[in-house]
DNA sequence: TCCTTGTTTCGACGTCTGTCGATACAGCGA
DNA sequence: TCGCTGTATCGACAGACGTCGAAACAAGGA
């Protein structure tokens, strides 16, 4: 980022998965993800922390699941959720960069 | 991210930085001041290489000002923003924990 | 002092987003 | 087969967001 000027498309494809962070609840949701047993929950662990409806959670859940961060599958009754840690960790590399600058590593 | 599950407020917080990351306009200008000589760009720097006007980028830069992001300052007539390191740097930590879960930082 | 240039604020507009209740779909067990 | 539980989709609505042109404010020079 601190490298050269991020290009227009990018950009417009970075601000979709910044967007997908950028709701309290989708940030929990997708911590809560991230922090339970095995590195994925089922849907039915994910509506109780919540103080808003199991359609709202789902529409959250695939708000995440379109932008790349979360995968997901069916397994008989229930819908598990996973992190994909790649998408993160390229985000948390564009974010790294300015403090790094003078390491370099940056393109 | 992965230790422990966000509470409510840090989630709220962390949200609205998000929230100004998510625009692939204000992406750009946190870019272009990264990458700009010596850490800062004046605003007349930044209306250039967009097509929406001034006013806009105004209020880009506004968004980006009051997510903690970047400093401002008025030196004579021109104001210029600069990127706050750490603010980036907390975000980048918080997505960078679920790739490394692996590595043993996790409780 | 007045004018010019750089920047922000204001008011308005159309679109997008988060939320809900109702409903549909999927799989399991009786 | 039917009914039950878990999850997703639909349609609607209020509020937030990105954008613009017009106008206000700030600083410097003639």
């Amino acid at each position: 980022m601190v490298r050269e000027s991020l290009g227009e498309e990018t950009a417009a494809d970075l601000a979709k998965m910044f967007k997908a962070l950028s709701d309290p609840v989708r940030l929990r949701l997708l911590s809560l993800i991230a922090s339970h047993e095995g590195g994925e929950a089922c849907v039915c662990d994910l509506t109780g922390p919540f103080d808003v409806s199991q359609p709202t959670i789902s529409h959250h859940l695939k708000v995440l699941r379109e932008a790349g961060l979360v995968g997901s599958e069916r397994r008989g009754t229930w819908v598990y959720y996973w992190v994909l840690p790649a998408a993160l960790a390229r985000l948390s590399a564009l974010l790294q960069a300015p403090a790094d600058n003078t390491a370099g590593s940056a393109r």
